[in-house]
DNA sequence: CGATTTTGACCTGCGC
DNA sequence: GCGCAGGTCAAAATCG
């Protein structure tokens, strides 16, 4: 691990990947054409097979299972992160659904989660064997979830997304003086997960990463529309600004000819109804989006947060 | 007093 | 096999 770039440095600046065609490239957004004043929304999809993305997005080049084209991102090219000072807020997506094909290592995976008794048994045994540790349930194999990643300029680091989130656990990040803050979801029957942590770079970004998919509706939007709730939605909302996109249904193609980011799988990390939409989405990116036919103006504490001139009611 | 955060210890996976 | 780094647990502390 002596790699002279630091970690977070590598984040941005190598963190193009490219797979199955689900992705390539990023672009700018302005929101809503108000003069550049609300900043723009910067958006960038990675595919994870298998190691964090973060963990990929790390490596100087990266190579994906079962490709033989790599795709490195030209180191010359570096400066992904291209912020203007006027930019509040911006965000990069990094899909990472498992689903992003037929691939050995997510299939192994599958096969994994078949072992549960098996695992259970091989657990009492090494409670037996290290006696007093901690009793641990940690022998399973971790099943990889679908994992979805943003970089997100914003001032804070825990993002309000719609979910209630349990801090439990934070780790100092090598090379990096920002540490990792892992969060999981506060309903009992979730497991979605999330990692947050800054960028080296620019200590601005905030990188958050999903794990996993909400089996519940969002508590803050199911007091207004239970259905809208599980609709398929990414969202953020900081204290400065708020962006938010949804990859429903299931797909979304940000730009005719740079970015595109196909979700193979149902994803439910976000909350929120037209606020992502009307806020994030100019004119351009409309072209590519259109929401569901369930969401509703409810904009929850963005009402608060996010200028009226953002909203733009329709 | 329950929920949440903090934090050190422990576990796992991976590279060498 | 060893060491490192990432991820998780869980007791203690803190908060509302």
């Amino acid at each position: 691990m002596e790699d002279p770039n630091p970690l977070s440095s590598s984040f941005s600046d190598n963190y193009l990947v490219s797979s199955n065609n689900s992705f390539t490239g990023l672009e700018d957004y302005s929101v809503d054409g108000e003069n550049g004043s609300l900043g723009f929304m910067e958006l960038l999809g990675v595919q994870d097979f298998g190691p964090s993305v973060l963990d990929m997005l790390q490596k100087p080049s990266v190579q994906l299972p079962n490709q033989n084209q790599s795709s490195t991102v030209d180191q010359e090219s570096s400066e992904v992160l291209n912020t203007p000072a006027t930019s509040n807020f911006s965000t990069i997506s990094s899909e990472s659904c498992g689903g992003g094909g037929p691939n050995d290592e997510q299939t192994k995976e599958l096969v994994d989660e078949e072992d549960e008794e098996e695992e259970e048994e091989e657990d009492e045994e090494k409670q037996k064997t290290k006696k007093q540790l901690k009793p641990k349930k940690m022998s399973q194999k971790r099943q990889r979830e679908p994992r979805i990643a943003f970089m997100t300029k914003s001032e804070v680091d825990h993002l309000e997304d719609g979910y209630r989130w349990r801090k439990y656990g934070q780790k100092a990040v090598k090379n990096s003086p920002f540490p990792r803050s892992y969060y999981r979801c506060t309903n009992a029957s979730c497991s979605v997960k999330k990692r947050i942590e800054r960028s080296l770079n620019d200590p601005t970004i905030v990188m958050t990463t999903y794990e996993g998919q909400h089996t519940h509706p969002s508590p803050m939007m199911s007091r207004a529309n239970p259905a809208a709730a599980l609709t398929p939605c990414l969202g953020f909302s900081t204290g400065a600004s708020t962006a938010t996109f949804m990859p429903s249904p299931l797909q979304m193609s940000l730009s005719s000819d740079q970015f595109h980011c196909n979700y193979s799988t149902p994803l439910n990390f976000g909350f929120m109804g037209s606020t992502n939409i009307n806020c994030a989405a100019s004119a351009h990116q409309k072209r590519f989006y259109t929401p569901p036919s369930a969401f509703i103006t409810d904009y929850g504490l963005l009402q608060d947060i996010v200028p009226s001139i953002v909203r733009k009611e329709d």
